[in-house]
DNA sequence: GTCTATACGGCGATAGAC
DNA sequence: GTCTATCGCCGTATAGAC
């Protein structure tokens, strides 16, 4: 994951910190993950990551928010490529496949639900609720759905992160998990064989 | 939660200490917990809870089983109680309900959801996995729900836990926030005043 | 823009007494 | 069964050079 740069542009480097990030986030949560193994998947020093971010926990947020708006600009790619065809039942399935391409990069994911459960945090909480409810308001008051239909995609949404932290992909040889896997992941989009 | 409580047998003692264990790594997750909080929810030394569980880690994964073993103990309480009826549709509300109640303890849920996205943790991993599977199972095959109802009643489990872990019931001012949380606990149950 | 070296605090775990 | 004291590590953050 770490090819080797030198000297780097700030905003470049910023990302790739933020890339490594992800997948440190995702795999560790945020208290588990140490500024040193995000390093070194960036390929660089431990006291740069700091440098440039200031505080764990603002690069923390920085990823989580970043992920937030990958999530926001992939629904809204998938609502605006719909058109004038404002309707629930055309949009909800592509929103569906949308998300589970976002599945690829499962440390964002992740990422997002390690964040989620910090609710009580005094800085990563509010960070948490706001993202959460961005995304809300985009089914709803963008693509259009129902409340119940709002919250029923959040939940397969929901699971879908989960049996990506779990790992069961991983697992995927018991045939009770095969079976939960293929009726998540076909809930919400044509693609199975992917991941 | 500490009545301060002097000595007390091995059993109640470690039976104390999960229940404070799953408060605290419920607000902090496994890695952001410290067994001198736990210590002072459940009322004793840091020392003496490391001495009853041996290690965090072993205290952690004995807070999850614990819950576990609660969700499937209230699963089956429903499903005993639905005696000949085998009918999912009959059954998967009261599930529902058993499980918004279940939510009233909030870091029990919410302890869940820190162990289900630790599956890269070689220790803690597995367990999440058989815990996760070990619901699943039950639900399948003792409550007779089919894949697809099995996966989109977890999802709706999974979307529940997560607006605990955000905290956003502490935020059902904005009429957003009360829309969502309206329409997810609607889905698993009629009792909406709760929580 | 990036590194090395290091200060400093916090936390899990052990030792040993009562 | 439970405590106090303490060790030792690890990880964030800072200082300062290149």
């Amino acid at each position: 994951m770490s090819s080797p740069s030198g000297r780097l542009p700030a905003a470049e480097r910023r990302e790739s910190i933020l890339a490594a990030a992800a997948e440190v986030f995702g795999e560790r949560g945020y208290a588990g993950a140490t500024t040193d193994a995000i390093a070194r998947v960036a390929g660089i020093s431990q006291a740069y990551v700091i440098r440039t971010f200031g505080t764990k926990e603002a690069l923390f947020t920085a990823t989580a928010e970043r992920v937030i708006d990958h999530v926001a600009a992939a629904f809204r790619a998938v609502i605006d490529g719909a058109g004038e065809q404002r309707d629930a039942d055309r949009i909800e399935p592509r929103l569906g496949e949308a998300y589970v391409r976002l599945a690829e990069d499962r440390g964002s994911l992740v990422s997002l639900l390690h964040l989620f459960t910090l609710g009580p945090h005094p800085v990563i909480g509010p960070v948490a609720r706001d993202g959460f409810m961005r995304i809300y308001a985009i089914l709803r008051d963008e693509a259009g759905l129902s409340a119940e239909r709002a919250a029923a995609f959040l939940a397969n949404g929901m699971l879908v992160s989960t049996l990506l932290g779990l790992r069961l992909d991983t697992a995927a040889d018991d045939p009770a998990v095969a079976e939960l896997l293929r009726s998540t992941f076909r809930e919400n989009t044509g693609l199975v064989a992917e991941i």
